[in-house]
Formats: structure tokens, sequence, C-alpha cells
DNA sequence: GAGCCGTGGAA
DNA sequence: TTTCCAAGGCT
């Protein structure tokens, strides 16, 4: 595996070079970025923010709302507002130092069983067994695991560790994941180039392309509300603050009825207007899809007037189109905000 | 333990 | 168009 590594390592933005650790503050940010979302997806963000926040000192410094505006488009925010809660605890009680140790990395926020494990081996180069969806799947076939997902978690995890070398731990983990990344693949793996191919169960019984199995996910459902756009005649458009926490929690927002399943009555809709206004009902709808349900948003559209001002909704403010890319908006606020600006 | 929590790219 | 799912954690 190790042998593999050095010659087909590959070059990220978080990665040391060969023979060297990468900063601790460096591999934890990166880690966080990358659950459960792509390479490269993060290389971006993970560049805005190092820049940005070159040490846990300066993320720790900075207001909540700087840090959710630069995750803005990532994805699960929470994520966001643990890092920033765990850079202010690293920097108040571990003096800015992140802990090498299991129990006192799984007590920062954000950080579970595989950041920890993750952490302590890139890291600190200690021999932890860091179990990611790229693991799962190359031991699942390795061992010809049948038993579907998350059930099989358990063994996947103590064939993992077994499997955990003394030495170059950081590497080998890394190595585990390139792996999965590149070569043992979700969809037609790799098999003949794998450097795992002679000792593969697996692969010696035909199933590669289709472990590890999964129990079957529930269907999601539909959810419809009406978004409104309020504009002024600048062009700013009225926004206010999500709740701190659940769905998109801290973020931006247009103002919207609530999202509920069943039709959508436009009529009914239009009394959560943010305030009263010629609101006009825009041709299409915005579509969005979260973790566990799909959005169809209608979306109403109006020019602010003077009369209409003293009458707004608290907890709005208006942000100018110049603005907008300070704010914390996510993916599907910026949709609605194109389809209204278009239409 | 199972539900909640985003997004974009690939097929 | 729809489906799958990616370097998961929290409750």
């Amino acid at each position: 595996m190790l042998a593999w590594y050095d010659r087909h390592r590959r070059t990220l933005p978080w990665r040391a070079p060969a023979g060297r650790r990468a900063d601790p503050y460096v591999v934890w940010l990166s880690e966080i970025m990358l659950q459960q979302t792509t390479v490269a997806t993060v290389g971006g963000y993970f560049r805005r923010f190092l820049e940005r926040w070159p040490t846990v000192g300066a993320l720790a410094d900075a207001p909540i709302d700087d840090v959710l505006s630069a995750w803005a488009g990532l994805g699960y925010y929470a994520r966001a507002r643990n890092l920033h809660a765990c850079a202010r605890t690293v920097t108040e009680a571990h003096d800015g130092h992140f802990p090498q140790g299991e129990e006192d990395l799984l007590a920062l926020p954000g950080i579970g069983a595989y950041t920890a494990a993750a952490i302590r081996a890139i890291a600190f180069d200690q021999p932890a067994s860091a179990v990611d969806g790229n693991v799962e799947r190359v031991i699942a076939r390795l061992y010809a695991i049948e038993t579907p997902l998350p059930d099989a978690k358990t063994e996947i995890k103590t064939r993992a560790a077994r499997l955990v070398p003394a030495e170059r731990a950081g590497d080998y983990a890394q190595a585990m994941m390139d792996l999965g990344a590149t070569v043992c693949t979700p969809r037609s793996p790799r098999c003949v180039i794998c450097p795992l191919m002679a000792g593969c169960k697996a692969r010696k019984l035909g199933l590669a392309e289709e472990l590890p199995r999964r129990a079957p996910k529930r269907e999601k459902p539909t959810r419809r509300g009406l978004a409104f756009v309020l504009s002024r005649k600048d062009g700013a458009i009225l926004l206010r603050k999500r709740p701190a926490k659940g769905l998109l929690g801290g973020m931006d927002e247009v103002p919207s009825s609530p999202w509920r399943e069943g039709k959508l009555s436009p009529e009914k809709a239009m009394g959560d207007a943010p305030v009263p206004a010629r609101w006009q009902i825009l041709d299409g709808l915005v579509r969005h899809t979260f973790t566990h349900f799909h959005l169809e948003l209608t979306v109403a559209h109006a020019i602010a007037t003077t009369g209409g001002l003293a009458r707004l909704a608290p907890g709005t403010t208006w942000c100018t189109i110049d603005r907008m890319t300070e704010r914390a908006l996510p993916t599907v606020m910026r949709k609605v905000i194109a389809h209204a600006v278009k239409n």
C-alpha cells in the first residue's frame, strides 16, 4: 500500500510534501471541509479560508457571520458553525495547539470518530484507523463483506484497524483514501491496476462493483413554498437571517412562506409577505434538493415603495447587489435571486 | 440508532 | 431527468 502511495501520491492543496507532516490546522480545516464533500468542490474554499485565516487563532477571532459567508455554497452549514466553535476552543483551552489524544479531539465540536483518527494519523503520525466512505468501500470489497451498510460498519472498522501499519500511519491513511478515490471507485472500479488485486475477495468473486451493499434509502418528499424577492430601485434586495440551528442554520435568506408538503396555495402564502406591496408571481419554479427533501419554490417579486418601507417585517435588512457576495447566502437562495432578476 | 443536515458532478 | 453519493457529525 505504501509502495503504491509513493508512486501514485496525489498533490492536494492541504497535503504536505512527501516525507513531511502537514500543519495540524491545515489537516483539520481540510478534513472538516471534506466531510461528505468532493475534493474538487473543496479546493477553492480551502484556499480562500487559508489565505484569509492562516492560523487557528485568526479563525477564532473572526466573526461567525464572516465564516458562514465564506462557507456559503459548501453545504452542511453546521460544519461552519462547529469549525468556528472548535477554533475558539483550541485557541482558548488548548493554547492554540490542536490536542493529539483521541479523547481530547473527540471532545471538540465537529470532530467525530473519522476526523479524530485522520488528524491523529496525518498530522501526528499516530497509528489511528481513519475509516471514511472510501475505506469502507475498499474494506468491504477486500473481504467481500455482503452485509449492507450501515450494519456492516462494525465489521469494516475491525478489519480496517488490523491493517494499519505502525510506521507511516499518516501516509497509509491517505493512501487508502486515494485508492478509494481513484482506483477502488464506487462505479467501474479499476481492479486491473489495483495494488490489492491479488488479495481482493470481491474481485475473485466478481462482486467488486456490487459492494458495498447499502440499505435502501427513503424516498424524498417534496416541500413547496412562496419566496418573496423585494427589490429596491437601486437593486438592493430584502434579506433576513435564518434561526441559528437546523436547516441552513445561521444563513441569510429571502423571506418566504413556510416550506410544506402538499399543494402550494399562492393566495394563502401571500399572507407571509414581508411587506404589503404589489407582488407579482413569476413564471417557473426554483427547484432544489436537500439531503432529505425536494424543494419547489414559487417566486414572488415586488418593487419596494416608500409607503411599504415603513412596514418592513422585523429582522429583515437590505442588501445591495455589490454586497451580495459578502452575505451568507446558501445556494438555494442564490437560485431564487437569480430567478427573480432574470424574470 | 435513525433522522437531520447541502451541494455539485457523474452516469 | 433522475439517481447516486463524496475525506461524517450531531442528536
